[in-house]
DNA sequence: CATGAATGAGTTTTCATTCAT
DNA sequence: AATGAATGAAAACTCATTCAT
């Protein structure tokens, strides 16, 4: 009876598509209900005939993009041929399904961005010294033969990639506290990097 | 030099101690002036006094802790014999400092704690099916003998470890895009691991 | 003459017969448009086909029970043998039409109770102060003999009575100030219950 | 130290006596916060350093306006020669006390009364009617002889006394339904008319 | 040093009502 | 007869910040 229902849908999803667009450049605390409301073209009330409340807007907004994720993962990861294989192209799935995640996490980190640009620079001289220091071992490791397989070219690659884990694994662990405890994680890593570099 | 900076630096610190506390608690957006004012039994307005803005506050709380790490890790990090007791030295002092660390990182992410909150289902599930492929994809390397390092009793914590790790990178990478980019990164990374494993 | 008044008065009267109910429980304001057409299963603007306006609404409502009450009176005075035995049935049947007549109260003063609950204590206070007054002020007349009619026993509930008439005829008088002025009605009032207690 | 602290106070009260006047203009819905600051001159949110909620703008307002009933009635009630007087005295009093609590009233009721007029002519007809009513009952039993204390001229008066203090008391009884029942207090009340007018 | 008072700009949310279909 | 969509107008409340004292 209803030729095209996507009309309904359509308003919908409208609303989502730009809210997603807004929450992204904008974070969501910042994002207010009038700015939707003005980018969709429509009054601020209309909002809440399709959604009950700002954070009901936000979860349907977010749902959409980590199923987007989810799909791409799971529908990539058919087949192949060894481990190693299987391995490496989990990862390289998980990439192209993180360029998708990005569009998340940009939404739900965004009032975050803010806070940590108050304190940047320090943020910055920290990590430098960091990757500095890490990057004095690997080339003392290379230079007394205890570190084999990677290349003094490398170093800084592999120097700030370490600490970008680093870093990141803490703040997931900050965010998500279940899983495995930090230590546990911590010495496993360390294993698996020093088994990789020897 | 300066006659009696106690006085103005014990209240300043006073502030900066209470309004530490109630940042890791309640975050920078939650936590008010007022809440600050409150809690230190001062005046809303006698906060001006010391601090030109709340943000102003909230950077010289976090320069504080951050200074912290700073010191922890470049006094933990004198002698050592060899590139890979340095290397494993490096992690673990880290770790020490991450747990100050943790405190800012409260600070800073409570708000995104509360955002992410809003589809934590979605989130773990989307958690756990990484780890459960990731898991199986060792477990055959065991199998096939491609990976030699590990054990299947690990697998599990193996596995958990690599998706917390990516997981993080991600984030890392959301909230300071400069440094390396992502690709480069997880090949890097990649590699590391497979070399680790095998 | 009209063909099938059914459909248009069966739906009418569903609404109100609904709207009644919801009126009685949460008051004109607390009850939106909404409410009523949740309850009735049908969408908000079906009900600016039976009536133009909320208050409509209201007024057929209210219309319905105030000519149930005026129906309810005038059918129960008819035949009576003394004026005496009238004015006695006359209280009867008022009460009885008054336990319908509660239905729009119940309606009209839902809003009024929860405005009079901001200060209750106080309230019930003064209503205490002023039957313990009179009740002293009765019993004394017993004892001198002033007033002979009435009994130590039911001082109280005279008391209470007398209280519970003079605040409502107050709050009457508030809400219509139109027929006869206060000192008037107090006059006749005092009067009556004067000659009535001696 | 401070040579006037009426001023902090003062501020206050002048809130408060003019929000008094708009409560008792508009009621306690209509009056906005906007409106009291408007007409107090100072900014919407100033109001919040004086009053956490509009309900405790009005809970202040209210207990000022009770308060100064209740010290009235007891300040006034001290001597009296017979009983009689001192009954005739309290009516009296209690309406001096009333003219106060009448602002009260019109606060808290002005919402009520716009509801009451959506149906006010069938309001006003049911209360003809039964002054009607009454007014023949009582005449006739001043023809039998039945009521002797009353004259013919004061039936209307008497009349529509009756019927207000009836229809009062029975709104006092739906806004607070402790103390007596309805029909104790009725019957009570039907007793000391019929003594009174007999 | 300290602060009470004052505020502007903003936020989410509610709701009766209209109208094209 | 029925309704989904749309909305304007308003309301309560928050908060960082300023300033005179």
């Amino acid at each position: 009876m209803k030729p095209n229902p996507e009309t309904t849908d359509s308003s919908r999803d409208e609303i989502l598509v730009i809210a997603s667009g807004l929450f992204q450049r904008f974070g969501l605390d910042k994002t207010t209900m009038r700015d939707i409301a003005e980018a969709v073209g429509k009054g601020k009330s209309t909002l809440y005939h399709y959604f009950t409340s700002k954070d009901e807007v936000f979860y349907a907004v977010a749902r959409r993009e980590l199923l987007d994720v989810i799909h791409l993962i799971e529908s990539g990861l058919k087949p192949a041929a060894s481990a190693k294989d299987k391995f490496r192209k989990f990862f390289t799935i998980r990439d192209q399904a993180m360029a998708a995640k990005a569009k998340l996490y940009h939404m739900i980190f965004s009032d975050t961005k803010k806070h940590l640009a108050l304190f940047s620079r320090i943020q910055r001289e920290s990590n430098s010294t960091e990757v500095a220091i890490l990057k004095s071992i690997l080339l003392e490791g290379i230079a007394t033969g205890e570190f084999t397989r990677i290349k003094k070219e490398h170093c800084d690659e592999i120097a700030i990639t370490i600490v970008t884990a680093l870093h990141g694994m803490y703040i997931e662990l900050a965010l998500d506290e279940k899983m495995l405890s930090a230590e546990t994680k911590l010495e496993t890593l360390t294993d698996i990097f020093v088994s990789g570099l020897m």
